[in-house]
RNA sequence: GCGGACGUGGCGGAAUUGGUAUACGCGCUAGAUUUAGGUUCUAGUGUCUUUACGGCGUGAGAGUUCGAGUCUCUCCGUCCGCACCA
């Protein structure tokens, strides 16, 4: 068999074989243990692109080792199916979405199939089907059941883009959309949200049992609950019974409070703020309420504020203080007021120099001798409290829990732990979701839909018009419904839900993918979860991690399944980037095809250019297309570049030399395993020859390297280099009649079985094998294959390489010194010198220390 | 500003507990095969000089050690996340 390698004849050969065989099937329940690996799924766009190819290559090359590793193995694929780009399709061309989606899919899925990815496609979803979010649905019943979902009138974030609301998670740092990218507004709306506040603490606590997660992603998680610890205090207004409540880490510093300050969108402000006042601050209020989010927030933003005319008593010393309105106080978080403390905290003390109000020192650094110091700027570390009557000369550490107490005692405050995160805002105006299962009625009130009428059907055929508000609200026909409890004419809720629910149980449903009773069955979902492994993007390290551990956490608490985390191990795997030619001075990207790569200019202008790695966008005009690859070198090379170019979790920079070298590489085994003449191989005659030993110890060597860079960290190009290495040596061996070279050319192919599995399987064939190689085991290691008869001892003289020889294995110590002291290299520098020391490392090295 | 990660040839990247720095690949150079190009194969490829039994070399500088890419400290740079969170 000299034929060429020609990857779109086997490719398609061995994926009809295994689909024949079944071979990507999950195992039924048995005493083999369980692996789940898992993808994130795709948003059904079209077309696939290389960022999928990556993250599903990495997860089938894990799920595949596994299995030859003799786990019973989960690795399904679904589709997150609903959302905005379907309604958009719709709209600019006239397809209804649901159309779109599943022609999108089917395309989707013919693409995976061709990457040779051993999924199990009998588990299939797609969160937009019926038999899917009847489940989310049920699911969201069982929130509002356990009081976990509520509505309440907010002021959401508006995209006025795509026409809906936004979770806090979805508005980016400087106020813009994560999707459509605009600067979002504020809307007053009543509102469906998941109490995910609930959940703060164990969804902060719980990150220490996630030990296989990236150090970083847990970090953001953490940032992103943002606890903190301190006091809730109670400033009484003058003149009135109401009191004002503040949120404060520093309660040792209440002595120093100078003023109190509201949010502008305080209810309490219109009652503190005196008739004199009045003018003043409704035209701040004004202002402020211009101001877009991103200005309000911006960095260097000076701190405004007025006074409101309103005072209120310092609890703690009754002292008299003015209450002021300022844009830098936050009425989302904590009370929305804060207690003014210029001397100890950094933005009062900048509010204060600005709008000359006076400072008072507190704590006085250990370090500084008298209380008369001038601040330059705040003084925020601890040391000893002073001007704090009864508190004086305490440490302010000390201080923070014995004003706690004090304020406790006297009944104007208590501790508190206050977290950043809010509740998850969950109704979106659109129409491509799942529809949220409520009824409006004028007697009864809000009325969940019951269960038995679950799945409330998305309308599939609908018109698109124009870009705006969902089609669903002006569906009658729809809407309208009787009320489940008095069967009057009732409305159902329009809104649908944010698609980051379909998303935060999709793992869950994978294990009992097809059941019409429940979302998943108990035994099924206990067998399979948490995910052993789970593989997608550094993008989704707070929205869609932080959703799931939620789900997680309340549908454990619902009895439906008995963990406390979705994922046991996770991997972010890197971009991957493509080269970019940018016109520094226009920002103008410039297609590749239109420059020349030896002195890249702008046909335009004539500018020099630069080229950087980016992530491949069509914006940026550096996209390759997955199909075109597979078309050219098939499959099993783009796995292997993919895998080998860099480690998962960084960045992979797309070149096509690269992709062309291993290319080479895959033709190379090919050409090896062609050659190999099984008619000449010799039977085994017991004592091995010393290139026999050789190549027994490379072919045993890889086994380890490969086994361990799979086990790990998942470390794929370095195990494609130990193939590579093995390979090389094969092609360099002499005993091409030995056993042990067939028998390493089996185990080349074993241990490329999970990078490019249709090559290693046709090869495997050749060899007149029947059974496919992937149903074979993973080679096992001999250790004693490993052992070597001579060993290279490096001489060293001071630290200094200085030579190498060849010794006998295992020399004891002794023996090395001997051997190294009578060595040529060490011989040159000894000569005549005072030996100080010497450090024999066992089957390393010799080092002489030498007087100087 | 706060938090995290990282810095190794022309390039992507390797290097158990500190023990021969640059594995593997790309690129490049020379040669062989070929009508030619491509493919394939062989050899070479950190750097410097006085070409050696040599010097220098893992962002910079110091330290610990017989020995440092690896450990400690200081500094520089790049990337990422958060950012008025009281």
């Amino acid at each position: 068999m000299e034929t060429r390698y020609s990857a779109a004849d086997i490719e398609a050969k061995w994926q009809q074989q295994w689909l024949e065989l079944g071979l990507d099937q999950t195992p039924a329940k048995n005493d083999q243990p369980k692996f789940y690996a898992l993808s994130m799924f795709p948003y059904p766009s079209g077309k696939l692109h290389m960022g999928h190819v990556r993250n599903y290559v990495i997860t089938d090359v894990i799920a595949r080792y596994k299995r030859m590793k003799g786990f019973r193995v989960l690795h399904p694929m679904g589709w997150d199916a609903f959302g905005l780009p379907a309604e958009n399709a719709a709209i600019d061309r006239g397809i209804p979405p649901a159309k779109w989606t599943y022609q999108n899919i089917e395309q989707m899925r013919d693409q995976l199939k061709q990457l040779g990815l051993s999924i199990d496609w009998d588990r299939e979803v797609a969160t937009c089907s019926p038999d899917y979010y009847k489940w989310t649905q049920w699911l969201f019943l069982q929130f509002y059941k356990g009081g976990l979902a509520y509505q309440k009138e907010a002021a959401v974030n508006w995209d006025p883009i795509d026409q809906t609301v936004l979770a806090n998670e979805q508005v980016d740092a400087e106020g813009k959309s994560w999707r459509s990218g605009a600067i979002v507004e504020k809307k007053l709306l009543r509102q469906w949200f998941l109490k995910i506040t609930d959940y703060a603490e164990e969804l902060l606590q719980d990150l220490d049992k996630l030990g296989g997660w990236p150090e970083r992603v847990k970090t953001m998680q953490q940032n992103w609950i943002g606890k903190s610890s301190g006091a809730h205090l109670e400033f009484p207004i003058v003149d009135s019974d109401e009191k004002i409540a503040v949120f404060t880490t520093r309660p040792d510093t209440i002595y120093g409070v100078t003023y109190v300050v509201l949010a502008p969108e305080h209810p309490l402000v219109a009652k503190v703020t005196t008739a004199k006042q009045k003018a003043t601050v409704d035209a701040f209020i004004e202002e402020v309420s211009k101001e877009s989010e991103q200005d309000r927030t911006a960095d260097d933003k000076p701190k405004k504020g007025v006074l409101t005319g309103g005072t209120v008593i310092n609890p703690a010393n009754g002292e008299e203080v003015p209450i002021l309105i300022a844009n830098y106080v936050l009425y989302e978080y904590g009370t929305g007021a804060v207690m003014g403390v210029p001397a100890h905290d950094a933005r009062d003390f900048k509010f204060a120099e600005e709008n000359n109000l006076p400072r008072k020192v507190v704590i006085l650094p250990d370090d500084a001798d008298n209380s008369d110091i001038c601040l330059l700027e705040a003084y925020t570390d601890a040391g000893t409290m002073i001007n704090s009557n009864r508190f004086n000369g305490m440490s302010s550490v000390k201080g923070k829990s014995a004003v706690i107490r004090y304020a406790e005692s006297e009944g104007f405050g208590e501790e508190r732990i206050q977290y950043r995160l809010r509740d998850w805002l969950i109704s979106r105006q659109r129409y491509w979701g799942c529809p949220i299962p409520m009824i409006y009625c004028d007697d009864c009130g809000v009325v969940p839909v019951p269960e038995e009428n679950l799945p409330v059907i998305l309308p599939e055929e609908v018109e698109f018009s124009a870009r705006g508000g969902s089609p669903l609200a002006q569906m009658d026909g729809w809407k309208n419904v009787d009320c489940p409890c008095c069967n009057k004419p009732a409305r159902r809720e329009t809104d649908t839900m944010d698609t980051f629910i379909d998303s935060s149980w999709y793992f869950l449903r994978y294990t009992d993918a097809k059941n019409e009773e429940k979302p998943f069955n108990l035994d099924d979902a206990n067998d399979w979860m948490g995910v052993d492994q789970y593989v997608g993007g550094i993008e989704h390290a707070i929205l869609h991690l932080l959703y799931s551990r939620f789900f997680t956490k309340v549908v454990r608490d619902r009895k439906l399944v008995g963990i406390d985390e979705p994922f046991k191990r996770l991997l972010t795997q890197g971009m991957v980037q493509a080269l970019t030619y940018k016109n520094t001075n226009t920002n103008k990207y410039i297609p590749i095809d239109q420059i020349d790569p030896e002195d890249p200019q702008d046909p335009e202008t004539g500018d020099p250019l630069t080229g950087f790695y980016e992530k491949m966008s069509k914006s940026k005009y550096n996209g390759v297309d997955p199909a075109l690859v597979l078309d050219k070198y098939g499959a099993d090379t783009a796995r292997m570049f993919i895998l080998f170019k860099a480690p998962p979790e960084k960045d992979l920079e797309w070149d096509d030399a690269d992709v062309e070298g291993q290319f080479r590489f895959l033709n190379r085994i090919w050409n090896l395993v062609s050659g190999c003449d099984l008619s000449v191989v010799k039977k085994s005659s017991g004592e091995l020859s010393k290139d026999e030993k050789d190549l027994r110890r490379a072919v045993h060597t890889a086994i380890k390297e490969i086994q361990e860079d799979l086990e790990g960290d998942y470390q794929f190009n370095t195990a494609i280099a130990e193939l590579m290495k093995l390979s090389n040596a094969l092609k360099d061996a002499k005993c091409v009649t030995s056993p042990v070279y067939i028998g390493g050319i089996e185990i080349l192919l074993l241990l490329l079985a999970p990078f490019a599995p249709h090559l290693a399987d046709e090869l495997w064939q050749s060899l007149g094998h029947t059974q496919s190689i992937h149903t074979v085991s993973f080679p096992k290691l001999d250790e004693s294959a490993l052992k070597v008869d001579e060993i290279t001892l490096v001489i060293q003289i001071m630290g200094k390489t200085r030579g190498t020889i060849e010794v006998p294995a295992g020399s004891s110590k002794e023996d090395l010194e001997k051997f190294a002291r009578e060595s040529e290299a060490a011989q040159r520098y000894i000569e005549g010198q005072e030996i100080r020391k010497i450090i024999v490392v066992p089957n390393k090295l010799v080092n002489f220390v030498i007087a100087k």
